[in-house]
DNA sequence: GCTTTGACTCTCG
DNA sequence: TCGAGAGCCAAAG
């Protein structure tokens, strides 16, 4: 393991269920909590801001969690920890249409599992 | 081991 | 459409 744990069981399947989340899609912390039989949906939220496979940290490694992929169940962008203007920006560069913080098509771009 | 905190979600007015 | 309040769960102190 290159990387240090520092995370929890929980945490870590909240990762693996992440790194699931397709290019060009777009997930929630409500979906990702109901896949590992929860309702944690601000767990979640904290694991990710503390998500130690982020885009700065490890770059475009296989390890590397889209975390700017999820986003709250309205499709609106609730938060990111290098902003949400490059939340956005990414987003946008996956083939996305962002409109206000606000996903267009959202129900489309929806990855449920 | 109890209290605080947070990148949440739902409901109501 | 929008904001406030309540409910929710795991991690950290």
């Amino acid at each position: 393991m290159g990387i240090y744990k520092m995370t929890t069981k929980f945490e870590e399947k909240i990762y693996q269920v992440c790194k699931k989340i397709p290019k060009g899609k777009v997930s929630t912390y409500k979906v990702i909590a109901e896949k590992l039989n929860s309702k944690a949906y601000r767990a979640v939220g904290s694991a990710m801001n503390k998500n130690p496979y982020s885009l700065s940290k490890i770059g475009s490694s296989k390890k590397m969690v889209p975390c700017h992929r999820v986003v709250a169940s309205n499709g609106h962008l609730h938060g990111f920890a290098h902003g949400l203007k490059k939340k956005a920006q990414m987003l946008r560069k996956e083939g996305l249409e962002i409109k206000n913080n606000k996903i267009k098509n959202f129900k489309e771009k929806l990855c449920k599992f």
